[in-house]
DNA sequence: GCGTCTCTCCTAAGAAATTAGGAGATTGTA
DNA sequence: TACAATCTCCTAATTTCTTAGGAGAGACGC
């Protein structure tokens, strides 16, 4: 005996590698989704590449006329159902995270305004991937209130695995090439000395430990930093350690 | 109609909460996936604290003369199943990353000696955490051939959420208390300061950025490297990255 | 009220990093 | 073979960081 979440899996993974196009994946991702109840569905995913310097992919069903609001209102500062997904990491309800009764007016307003759009019931999966990447993906049941809890319910771990395979294969087809344009190369002696810099290390320590001469260590240093594109060691050392560069 | 798999985690997530030491997690866990076929199971966490510091925590029912020999001949520098999870962010049976052509005579001689121990089938789950926080679970499975792939691939889905909901557990329930031990405090000022360390900003231009003096940005710095315990601003800037103060 | 913590500001010498140049030797590849 | 990349080593002025002190003002809890 097969039971549905098995199915719903090997069906999700056997369209999956056909997937080639972001839009293939939100199309399949949909299909699948629409099957188990939910109505939409939203998936925001951040890389940190580097200080300040983010990958970002969204790639959402929802009505664009909620999500052009979202972003005007800059709702993300106040929707507990992002906020959530900082501190937890397994898949939650929103009813989970949200109490009534400790709500602000402004959050009020918002779960109004997001019930006009029939957001009212989902279910959001936090997801923790390599090196700084982090995403959220979150999926909507419009049914009636007893219909919703249901859904969420039944199929919570559906949800959960479905999110992790999305997640995998989205990753995997953005971040790779992208990653590249961010990245750039070091040589080995290069993210060698940067490691040491990393570990507190002064230029003439490392001098030592690599028994090269110091001023080859600072070459090294500074073809980082020009590589790197960064001001100071500090900056460097932070920027390859995001970049998977070095481990420290 | 509850399917198997549903039926399992309720009664895995139902018996954690009341988990309150790392025995009971134990044998929790290793009563529920016997229950699936698999005869035991072994994981791995490391969360990065620091450079150089790791909080490492295993949990394992491995044979202890193979956990021993293991150890002793450094077999995780060969062993290809630890490898892939490196590479791998889903479950991987073994005979995925396993590829017999490929295989150097240590790593057969490091499969038969395993074998001995009845450890020839099993499937592992990769887990990103929070902030620097690693784990592998690996599951075994002592049948023939031909039912441990049935085992495997029948319970990965299982055996992925079952992972998940440990690692959760595993996590919140040692790493938490223990982190403290190891995170210092920095106040507020501290942290911003360190932040723009991080992003490559000189003392000058902190305390210009921050409408304070040189000497007061100065302060804080080295104030923050004391409590990180750290020679240079760049060690106390990883750190601080590392056990989640700054976010650069 | 009193102690503790935080934020603010100060001096000053010595150590380290940053900057901008150039150049020879080795290695892998077209 | 010739080109490109890497690793190695060098000078020297300037800027920045590091170190070890001290001290006043405000906020907070006991």
């Amino acid at each position: 005996m097969v039971d549905a979440l098995t199915n719903t899996m090997s069906d999700f993974v056997d369209r999956l590698s056909d997937v080639e196009t972001r839009e293939e994946l939100q199309n399949v991702f949909e299909r699948t989704v629409y099957d188990l109840g939910f109505s939409c569905f939203t998936y925001h995913m951040v890389k940190v590449v580097g200080i300040g310097t983010r990958l970002p992919l969204v790639m959402t069903t929802y009505p664009k006329q909620w999500e052009n609001r979202y972003f005007e209102q800059n709702y993300m500062t106040i929707d507990p159902v992002l906020e959530a997904c900082f501190h937890r990491s397994l898949p939650y309800s929103w009813d989970e995270v949200v109490d009534p009764g400790a709500l602000t007016k402004e959050q009020k307003e918002f779960f109004i305004e997001a019930g006009d759009f029939k957001l009212k019931n989902g279910i959001s999966v936090p997801i923790n991937g390599y090196k700084g990447e982090f995403a959220l993906m979150t999926m909507v049941t419009d049914g009636t209130e007893k219909e919703a809890k249901k859904t969420i319910e039944e199929h919570r771990h559906t949800a959960h695995l479905l999110t992790m395979y999305y997640h995998n294969h989205a990753s995997s087809m953005v971040v790779g090439e992208a990653l590249k344009r961010y990245t750039p190369a070091l040589t080995r002696r290069e993210k060698e000395v940067l490691s040491w810099v990393a570990n507190g290390k002064t230029t003439w320590e490392i001098s030592e430990i690599l028994s090269i001469g110091e001023t080859t260590t600072l070459t090294h240093i500074e073809n980082a930093k020009k590589k790197l594109n960064a001001p100071s060691r500090t900056q460097a050392v932070v920027k390859a350690i995001y970049q998977g560069l070095i481990d420290a």
